[in-house]
DNA sequence: TAGTTTTAAGTTTTT
DNA sequence: CTTAAAACTA
């Protein structure tokens, strides 16, 4: 008898789901691993398994953990096993990280951490580390903090023997032990420590893992080709003897190197799960075949990869295009055109289309032709709202507030506005804070605290500085005013879950559920809050924590300095500190709520695009090609796939490889048309530097992959259609040359090129006072002279000569 | 100490 | 070109 939630799936889909990890003659438990091609449902498999575990197999919800790597995953796994089984709600479905912080909440005091410690972001973690390197300039701060960064989720320690393998730099060691001793002191952890530190716990303590191991009797990980190290660390305490354990990923799709991600991961698997299943699923609902053809046939060339062949289930569709095309310029007007035309013949919506990019610098020209052309569109993922310097400050803060010992807000608000505290004033206070003895590990003690260091060296200082000191504290009690004191054990470890937009549920270790309605809850203040670019002075408290927020940053001057130090930014700083405000208002104004408040913002930095003028027909979507993952669209434009850009120059080896991934995640998110653009030249940093194909174009089945346009020099001849007639006339402007054949020095012959008249020839070369004069003859037949200009390394400019 | 001018450099980034 | 950090000046 098979529930009618199964008869959905395909056999191997069905398979996956009805894997239990027990095999019969046998008492071992058999680890899983999902080998999920793109596409090919994997997210139905996972949700299905979880409802299915507790429909059929009785598993208790609350013994199912189930990791992801982003918020907006669990968030849609959650709603969608819920459909299935309401009972899913009561699952842990989390990030990685919100499951180490929930972990530390309850349990870092083993490692000597007290339960109000705040999140520190990569910015911050830098800021540390810059009190402690003052004397090295920002950019080495920063590659240390990198390296300290990657040594955390290689789970290394500072007393590691292969630390050297993420830096050997001979201060690195000292470095690091400096970095962790005060992160240590202050009492905070950086995202590194969510993962590594509830290793350690569980490693020392074994009643904690036993405690674990009961809790949790099936693991299951999404994503797992994205896990680093220290995250493999992680399960493998987490699973116990009879811990199921089930992990779904696609080798091919492993795009986070860069961020500690560790592809062997997953290709090892079944070496480092004992007994290990392996279930491929290969079949794609997605994309038409040619798509998937030429996608694969890129990423073939891979060395280190499992292995495996998409079939596509819609079965043949359009061949992919490749437009080569002479600049940036032409491109945006290739992807506009395209779109309009497929618009207006009502053969698609706005909506059906993205256009993907490797970097974010390469959206502007996009936006540039859109907004001219009144294509509506949005951009995903460049919103740094949490990185904005108001907000940063704002948050500095609320974090003082809740902790502090923490020394980089502290230094980051305490004279801001200038109040006379300069450096001096805070090294002072710090000093007096440190106290020379380092913090007994465990409980928050006022030695560490630099409130109580200010109020007993206050006397001590010049009257300025004791006035803006005073000023600065004088803040943050009117901010701490606003919350209500609590019961001190009420909040902290909730297991807090957003299932949409709108509607937060919480639920504490005894399941008492806890709804939020966000709309009512914005509703209810009964205002209407003024939104960006409002013309009102100061900021409108809203209810639940907000006016807390809204008094810091009043009192504070922060609002103020902001207001009106920038005029032109100031109204949307303002607007930006408002955004931030209302966010807090589903937060109940305690200490604990404010804490909730600040670990949400550090977890879950995804922003919910505004999308009030989203007319029927939708927006293109604009994105880098990382950002996609998990999406999919009807029409895919990947642009900019040339030599530099799309692998970026600089890429060998595993590096290389990781950008082959990067290029089959983002042909694979099409499902009807996918387009491809390479240009013959691209204006970067200011110059127009010219472009060759990407590598990838090279390594692509041509069978799968029709090419228009003129693709630049040395990589004609295969057969190209011409695409160089109806030029206008009229020589203005300059031209280029690729260096490749001399020392720069021109040759008759040499080829060249003008943004109006395309490609031509130089047909002869005199000196002139001002530098050699060349005569170019173009391929519409243009005759001109024209006057070197400079020269510099790999392109050579030349001015004309009028 | 605070603000201004000059110079240098320029991925991707779920948490 | 556009931004951030170092260097410089009031």
């Amino acid at each position: 008898m098979i529930p009618s939630y199964l008869e959905a799936l395909n056999p191997e889909q069905r398979q996956a789901v009805l894997h239990t990890g027990k095999a019969a003659g046998d008492a071992l438990m058999h680890p899983l691993l999902i080998l999920a091609g793109a596409g090919s449902g994997k997210t139905r498999v996972i949700t299905t398994k979880i409802a299915w575990l507790i429909r059929e197999q009785g598993v208790d919800p609350r013994s199912i953990l189930a990791v992801t790597f982003t918020n907006k995953a669990a968030r849609e796994m959650a709603e969608r096993a819920r459909i299935i089984d309401d009972r899913a709600g009561f699952a842990m479905l989390r990030t990685f990280h919100s499951f180490g912080a929930w972990f530390l909440r309850r349990n870092g005091n083993l490692e000597g951490l007290g339960s109000n410690f705040i999140i520190y972001d990569d910015d911050d973690s830098v800021a540390l580390l810059s009190t402690l390197l003052e004397d090295l300039p920002k950019a080495e701060v920063k590659q240390i903090a990198h390296a300290i960064a990657r040594a955390k989720d290689y789970f290394l320690s500072p007393e590691d023997p292969e630390l050297d393998l993420i830096d050997f730099h001979p201060e690195f060691r000292r470095y690091y032990t400096q970095y962790e001793d005060k992160l240590a002191r202050i009492g905070n952890v950086d995202f590194g420590d969510l993962i590594k530190k509830p290793v350690e716990i569980l490693r020392s303590n074994p009643e904690v893992a036993r405690r674990f191991h009961d809790r949790f009797s099936v693991i299951l990980v999404d994503e797992y080709q994205d896990s680093n190290i220290a995250q493999f660390e992680l399960l493998k305490e987490l699973c116990g003897p009879a811990t199921y354990i089930c992990v779904v990923g696609d080798d091919d799709q492993s795009i986070y190197r860069f961020r500690g991600a560790e592809v062997r991961n997953i290709l090892e698997f079944p070496d480092r799960f004992a007994g290990a299943d392996i279930i491929r699923l290969e079949r794609n609902y997605r994309s038409f075949s040619p798509i998937l053809d030429l996608a694969s046939s890129v990423v073939d060339k891979n060395e280190g990869r499992l292995g495996k062949t998409l079939v596509a289930h819609r079965g043949v569709g359009k061949t992919p295009t490749l437009a080569f095309l002479p600049d940036q310029d032409a491109e945006a007007e290739f992807c506009a055109e395209l779109i309009e035309k497929s618009v207006h013949k009502k053969a698609a919506v706005y909506s059906d289309w993205a256009i993907l990019y490797r970097t974010n610098a390469q959206s502007l020209g996009f936006e540039t032709e859109f907004l001219r052309r009144r294509i509506p569109y949005r951009v995903v993922g460049s919103l740094k709202f949490y990185e904005r310097e108001e907000i940063k400050d704002a948050l500095a803060l609320l974090s003082f507030l809740v902790n502090p010992r923490d020394e980089i807000a502290f230094r980051r608000v305490v004279n801001k506005p200038a109040r006379g505290a300069g450096t001096a004033t805070v090294d002072r206070i710090v000093g007096e804070a440190a106290g020379g003895d380092p913090i007994p590990s465990g409980n928050p003690v006022p030695s560490g605290d630099l409130a109580e260091a200010a109020r007993r060296i206050m006397p001590a200082l010049p009257s300025k500085a004791r006035a803006g000191v005073s000023a600065f504290f004088k803040a943050l009690e009117g901010g701490l005013s606003m919350l209500t004191p609590e019961p001190p054990e009420s909040a902290g470890d909730n297991n807090i879950l957003i299932f949409n937009r709108n509607t937060v549920e919480a639920s504490d270790e005894n399941n008492n559920i806890l709804y939020f309605n966000k709309k009512t809850a914005e509703a209810a203040d009964g205002k209407k809050r003024p939104r960006k670019g409002s013309k009102r002075e100061g900021l409108s408290a809203g209810e639940g924590l907000s006016p807390c927020v809204v008094r810091l940053i009043d009192d504070s001057g922060i609002g103020e300095y902001h207001r009106t130090h920038d005029d032109i930014t100031g109204f949307q700083r303002i607007g930006n500190l408002q955004e931030l405000a209302n966010a807090a208002s589903i937060y109940p104004a305690t200490r604990a709520g404010l804490l909730e408040f600040l670990e949400h913002i550090e977890l879950d930095r995804s922003i919910e695009q505004e999308t009030g003028d989203e007319g029927e027909k939708g927006t293109v979507t604009l994105i880098t090609v990382h950002n996609t993952k998990g999406l999919e669209f009807r029409r895919v434009i990947m642009t900019g796939i040339e030599q530099g850009i799309f692998p970026r120059d600089d890429k060998l080896g595993d590096d290389l490889e990781e950008e082959r991934r990067l290029f089959y995640v983002g042909a694979t998110r099409a499902m009807d048309e996918l387009y491809l653009t390479s240009c013959a030249m691209r204006r970067m940093f200011g110059r127009t530097m010219p472009m060759k194909p990407s590598l990838f174009i090279g390594e692509a089945d041509k069978n799968v992959l029709r090419i228009i346009g003129k693709p630049p020099f040395g990589f004609e001849g295969r057969g190209l259609p011409d695409q160089s007639s109806g030029r206008r006339p009229g020589v203005q402007g300059s031209v280029i040359k690729p260096v490749s054949s001399s020392d720069g020095r021109w040759k008759v012959g040499d080829r060249v090129f003008h943004d109006d008249q395309g490609y031509g020839a130089v047909t002869e070369i005199r000196e002139s006072d001002e530098g050699p004069v060349i005569r170019v003859k173009f391929e519409t037949g243009k005759d001109t002279r024209f006057l070197s200009l400079h020269q510099s390394s790999g392109y050579t400019k030349i001015g004309n000569d009028d």
